[in-house]
DNA sequence: CACAAAATGTGACTTATAAGCAAATGTATT
DNA sequence: AATACATTTGCTTATAAGTCACATTTTGTG
């Protein structure tokens, strides 16, 4: 599986962990719904700021904790 | 300190223990050595396609090892 | 069930910017 | 001063970011 889908399935589960739409997270990490949508469906080559914004906003984990051994190793 | 400066220092700190120069990990990442310099120089925005290739293939660590605790924590 | 309302998904498009590269300069090290 | 490594600027091209209109799916309520 390659990195764009791994981001993308960790975002889903740590979201629905949290209980929140992707509108709701979107609105957290500020970025639009749909842009939220794309990438939580590995279709976007997403930038580290991004991505930062919606690990430490939206989902509120640390980037480690975000990249998991058990959510991306292999 | 910003994501970008994070991601630098990280990348320098293993580049460094593995002795590779700027211009051979950005050979094993299969990137140009000016856009290496500027990674690890806090001045690019990079993407996780991009990131993804110098962490794995260059530097020959998993995604968990990179964002180690130690590395991003606070 | 039916059928609204909420949530999610899709494709296409423009604008902003990352990626990639060349050329030149800086900074040691021998 | 020659070699190796690092840095900087500036430019073009590729693509990420951001948004819209609409479609589809899921969920809650009478």
């Amino acid at each position: 599986m390659d990195i764009k889908q791994k981001i993308a399935q960790r975002i889903k589960e740590l979201r629905e962990h949290k209980g929140l739409t992707q509108e709701a997270l979107a609105y957290k990490s500020d970025v639009d719904r749909t842009y939220m949508n794309h990438v939580e469906n590995g279709k976007r080559n997403i930038s580290i700021i991004n991505l930062e914004k919606i690990i430490v906003n939206g989902l509120e984990v640390s980037m480690p904790e975000f990249f998991s051994v058990n959510a991306f190793s292999n």
